[in-house]
RNA sequence: UGGGCCGUCGCCAAGCGGUAAGGCCCCGGAUUUUGAUUCCGGCAUACCCAGGUUCGAAUCCUGGCGGCCCAGCCA
């Protein structure tokens, strides 16, 4: 596709100065910091984006990958290794900068001992019950802990025992001494080191404490020489800490921490916890359930790394909330498609219809182009038998003159072929169901418009006998409501129950039946499709990935 | 209620004192063997509100109002 230039913002504003009044001596380095707690969606996306895209648009720009692995309790190799791959399918390279935070825990420990020997850490005493306790309210300053006043040497020997394993988990903590006054809730005399006797998914049990988020981050930053650490707005609150941390010690760089609003979307929901809670119900198959909005939902659902780019740089970057309809997305994905998805027909709903006018045995191969605006892309062939599939809702009995579809007695054309006209209309006698049309065709109209007359309408059909039978999925978002994140009670009750409809019985061109997991096709009429991994070699599976725009169905329900 | 941040079209989002970009949606119309695509045209006398400064304000000042985030030994 052609991908949009990328619009400035208030970030690439920043950097555009710092790199112009040569701060940081001219350098740019930005970072990926993802937590391996959970797979990465499309609101992760956003960041990467700026993060990889930032650095890609200044010669010298580098962007790092680095796993934020503080917390070994939540976290698991199952989620770097998708998280490397999504980073990687989206189109963004951190060559051999792959970093993790467990890669600092050695100098992250030394630094905490330097803050001890400057007076400005030390080793609390408080449960975790008693320091919220300790910690005030937002309109009340909290108190000083018993501990805050021990002397550096105490610290250091409690803190070194904390390390060595003398105390149970939970027992103490290392604490930034800073301001229990602070109106910042953060400045509180923040917790910078826990016991945690729990085997850490890199460093295993070389470990009993780990840092936290708070104290880990600027230091990492500033070990990588990362001058511009960008995050979302509820870090915000975290700056002055950040700075505070960076301003006690003597470090090879330093790096500014900037915030933008996090993405929010329409009809589903973004937070880690929320997602992670319907995979575990099994309420969606997975993580890359097609109706999820992770990376590897989207990619399954078809969805390209294109469209996701792209996407990304129409919502633009800014501090304000936001929640962006999900018709973008899919209008991202549609204009990525049209451009190069190879086309076929596909009926989902088939309806027989014989060609009466058609000898029996009759078969017309019929060259067509794999996408009409395209030439470059080549052709195809089809053939045209006497009994075909058409879509069931491309016939009606009766219709308005609205209706461009086949009606009984009427002339409709089937695409890249003859004109048909309905000759008769066969019902099972005992349920009144159309089980079968009786057409013939008008074979001046192959490659021409008929003479005298107009057929406006055009529908897509397949062949009886060569055609493939398979399975369709149908995909409605998540929840029904635009801002399920509002709703009250448990997220996986509220799951739309239609959110997916699989229809059996599809009729495809035969050559889906082994088509590669390549870019997905557009099925004329209907949408795009792509094909699931659950698919096998005689039963091939497609997900569609978005409708086609519709209006006429738009236009006719709502009367 | 303490602190931080945000408020420009239905949804994103430019704008940085000189008289409201752009995209999405939506609405017309043209072309069309996909009711698709493409193409033309329309879509904020108005920037949360109220005052003030100024020749001139979405942009500066003052005061309101509304929304989001923070009281994890999560990130």
């Amino acid at each position: 596709m052609t991908e949009s230039p990328q619009a400035a913002d208030f970030i690439r504003d920043i950097i555009a100065q710092d790199l112009a009044n040569q701060v940081n001596n001219g350098r740019l380095q930005t970072r990926f910091p993802p937590e391996p707690n959970g797979y990465l969606h499309i609101g992760h996306a956003k960041s990467i984006c700026l993060n990889f895209g930032v650095a890609a648009e200044h010669a010298g720009g580098r962007c790092n990958l680095r796993f934020d692995d503080t917390n070994p309790e939540k976290e698991d190799v199952e989620y770097v290794d998708s998280i490397q791959e999504d980073v990687r399918w989206l189109g963004f390279d951190w060559e051999d900068r792959k970093f993790y935070a467990s890669d600092y825990f050695a100098p992250l420990y030394q630094y905490a001992e330097e803050l001890i020997l400057k007076g400005k850490a030390y080793v609390c005493d408080l449960s975790a019950a008693q320091m919220r306790e300790y910690r005030g309210t937002l309109t009340e300053p909290g108190r000083n802990s018993p501990c805050r006043d021990r002397s550096v040497e105490e610290n250091l020997d409690l803190f070194r025992r904390m390390r060595a394993g003398e105390f149970p988990d939970g027992a103490r903590v290392l604490r930034a001494r800073i301001d229990m006054a602070s109106p910042n809730m953060n400045m509180r005399d923040p917790a910078l080191y826990r016991i945690r006797r729990v085997e850490h998914h890199r460093t295993g049990n070389e470990w009993l404490i780990y840092p936290t988020y708070d104290y880990a981050h600027g230091i990492s930053d500033a070990l990588e020489c990362v001058t511009h650490s960008l995050c979302t707005l509820e870090f915000e609150d975290h700056r002055p800490l950040y700075d505070w941390i960076l301003d006690q010690l003597d470090l090879p760089c330093r790096p500014r921490q900037i915030e933008f609003s996090r993405l929010s979307l329409e009809y589903t929901v973004m937070s880690k916890r929320k997602l992670n809670a319907l995979v575990q119900s099994g309420v969606v198959s997975g993580w890359d359930d097609p109706r999820m909005p992770t990376i590897s939902g989207l990619r399954r659902r078809g969805y390209t790394p294109e469209s996701i780019r792209e996407f990304c740089r129409c919502i633009g970057i800014s501090k304000s909330p936001n929640r962006v309809e999900h018709t973008l997305l899919e209008t991202c994905l549609r204009s990525d498609l049209e451009t190069r998805s190879p086309r076929t027909m596909a009926v989902l709903r088939p309806l027989k219809v014989v060609i009466d006018s058609l000898p029996e045995g009759f078969e017309q191969p019929l060259s067509v182009a794999v996408h009409p605006q395209n030439e470059a892309m080549g052709k195809r062939t089809i053939f045209l038998t006497r009994e075909i599939f058409i879509e069931q809702e491309d016939f009606r009995e009766t219709a308005t003159k609205q209706y461009k579809r086949l009606v009984a007695g009427g002339e409709v054309r089937l695409r890249n072929a003859y004109v048909i006209r309905c000759r008769e209309v066969i019902k099972d006698p005992a349920s009144g169901a159309i089980v079968e049309l009786r057409c013939d065709h008008d074979p001046e109209t192959l490659n021409a418009n008929p003479v005298g007359r107009k057929v406006a309408g055009v529908i897509h059909w397949v062949s009886a006998t060569r055609s493939v039978v398979g399975e369709a999925r149908l995909y409605a978002p998540l929840f029904t409501v635009p801002e399920p994140d509002a709703l009250k009670g448990e997220i996986v009750e509220q799951v739309n129950p239609d959110s997916v409809e699989i229809v059996t019985g599809c009729r495809f061109e035969p050559e889906l039946a082994g088509a590669g997991g390549g870019l997905p096709y557009q099925f004329e009429r209907l949408g795009y499709f792509h094909r699931d991994r659950d698919s096998t070699p005689d039963h091939p599976v497609f997900n569609r990935a978005v409708g086609l725009r519709d209006v006429w169905s738009k236009n006719e329900s709502r009367g």
